[in-house]
DNA sequence: TTACCTATGTTTAGTAA
DNA sequence: ATTACTAAACATAGGTA
C-alpha cells in the first residue's frame, strides 16, 4: 500500500465532467443520494409525497416515488424504456 | 446582540417532525436543496434529465423539470393544483 | 413569515484496489 | 461495473432577529 496523498474533496466547476468515468461515477453516487433524500428523507421527515423521473446519461428510465396513493405516475405517463 | 451559543447542527430521529412550524421551515430548505440539487447539479454535470414532483405537507403541488425536450411532464400528467 | 448564524452532520471528488 | 478511503466541501437544525 503506497501511502496515498488523500487531498480530500476537490471543488469542481459546474459543468459537464469529461471523464467519462469519473461521470458515471458521480451520478451514481449522486443518485443515490437524491433518490434517499427526495424519498427517505423529506418523505419521512416532513410527511411529503415524492416521484422523481431520470433519464441518466446513457439514456436509461429511472424512477421512483414515494406517493402512497395520491396518484399513479407510472401509469399515467405511461412510462417505457427506450 | 446578545452573544448566542451556536450549539450548531443537532442530529435528528428520522421520523415525521412534531414541531410544525420547523417541519415547514425544513421541508422548504430540503426542497430547495432537492431541487437545485436533481436540477442544477446533477444535470449540469453529468447530462441527465430530470423532473420531480411533490406534493407539500399541506398538499400543494410543486413540480419541477430539467427535461430540454423529451417529454412534458406537465401536459402528460394534467397537473392541477388541488 | 423571511433571513442569518454556526457548529456539526453529511456528501463526495479523486484515487486506488 | 463496484467498493473503500480521506479530507474538504457542503447541507442543515435549531436558534436568533
Amino acid at each position: 500500500m503506497t501511502p496515498n496523498k488523500g487531498n480530500g474533496r476537490p471543488k469542481i466547476k459546474m459543468e459537464k465532467m469529461e471523464n467519462e468515468s469519473n461521470l458515471n461515477v458521480t451520478f451514481a453516487k449522486r443518485r443515490r443520494t437524491l433518490f434517499q433524500k427526495a424519498a427517505s428523507e423529506l418523505c419521512i421527515l416532513c410527511g411529503a409525497e415524492i416521484a422523481i423521473i431520470v433519464f441518466s446519461p446513457s439514456g436509461m428510465l429511472i424512477h421512483m416515488w414515494t406517493l402512497p396513493a395520491r396518484f399513479d405516475i407510472a401509469t399515467r405517463l405511461d412510462i417505457k424504456s427506450r
